[in-house]
DNA sequence: GTCTATAGATTGATAGAC
DNA sequence: GTCTATCAATCTATAGAC
């Protein structure tokens, strides 16, 4: 095995791990054990499980956001434009139709998915502190942007919506993840283009509300 | 000091500590320590940090639960003595304001709220086991009457909503309790009653859009 | 780079004196 | 019921042979 498949498959296995057991929840032994590779090889090639956890997110959160934030740029250049404000259900299809899509992308991008589900509430201050601070400057230009669409509305009322939205987006991901169907006795396995058709109408409605 | 205090005393400071630690990150060192009372009478008084968990969950979830299902049987009683269907809102709200009243209580139940916010995506099975289980009849009561409600949806239209709405929620009682005004540079610390003013208009747009 | 071996700390749970 | 003392199992991290 070459150095660089024994990185990699340290971070597919932790990834795999972080979202089913959380990162407490799961030790080196466990990772390095299903991965097929020493115990030591953790601290070999990243130093520390700190640092692990911080390359699986980064490893990720990079292009997505990138993405994001380039589908948000999109919809106010195009309304600077056509000089309107921006449409407050392109703004928020911007940031939703990305991240449900790119779940998809890939086995492992579901699995990274499923661990973002849990980490706005983790217990652990490292794991909220690097995804806060990677979701940071996407917030902004979120609140920003559905600020100019939405004018007639105090910013405060926009930041609870928004907060309010990004809960459903959340919880929808970790329904998705983890099917409960006993729970309301209905099946619902579901692809990214029916979730996103599911959501995009609710949010929309519940920004524009009153 | 008397027995029952001793119970109290563990129950409320694992309550306090679930909520900051989540529930694998609290020792029972750390739980007993900070109680002031010694290692052995966790396992004494309860037998395991399991029924411990068990015992803090049922103690707030049980009345609260009563209430909840009481408010909603009087919805769908008001209703039909009307001759109507009953009216979404006052679905919503008679779900989510007694939660949102009951956080407000005491500050052991708002710690216990906190605990709640993680407990759907909580790692642990005997975590989300615990409180899927007391959440369950609540759910389908809600599921049922939102139904009545709103006889033009289809059921699997109408269950993904009021998952966007609990969504909502659980992410606006964690926000609640940990306010993070950089996340969008708004101070927004809020009472319950803030809160559902904001909450019930959205999520009632949102479960009747389109 | 990979391996064994282990240090050093912490955990849930229990035995037995008082 | 409360206490001390401790077991057996876990954990992250590291030292040092190969």
């Amino acid at each position: 095995m070459k150095p660089a498949d024994t990185k990699q498959k340290i971070m597919d296995t932790a990834e795999h791990l972080f979202a089913r057991d959380g990162y407490r929840g799961t030790s080196l032994r466990t990772i390095t054990g299903k991965a097929g590779v020493n115990l030591a090889a953790v601290n070999y090639h990243f130093g520390s499980k700190g640092v692990l956890l911080e390359e699986v997110i980064k490893r990720r959160i990079l292009p997505l956001n990138k993405v994001r934030m380039k589908r948000l740029e999109d919809v106010r250049k195009t309304a600077k434009e056509k000089r309107v404000k921006p449409n407050i259900k392109d703004v928020l299809q911007a940031f939703i139709e990305p991240t449900l899509l790119f779940r998809e992308s890939s086995p492992g991008a579901k699995n990274f998915f499923t661990f973002i589900g849990r980490s706005f509430t983790d217990p652990d201050d490292t794991v909220r502190n690097v995804f806060l601070r990677f979701i940071k400057p996407v917030f902004q230009l979120l609140f920003k942007t559905a600020c100019e669409a939405l004018p007639h509305h105090t910013q405060e009322l926009i930041f609870w919506r928004l907060h309010f939205s990004i809960g459903a987006l959340l919880h929808a991901i970790h329904v998705c993840g983890n099917i409960k169907p006993e729970l309301a006795g209905i099946k619902t396995d579901v692809n990214a283009q029916t979730l996103i058709n599911q959501i995009i109408p609710y949010v929309t409605a519940g920004m524009n509300a009153k």
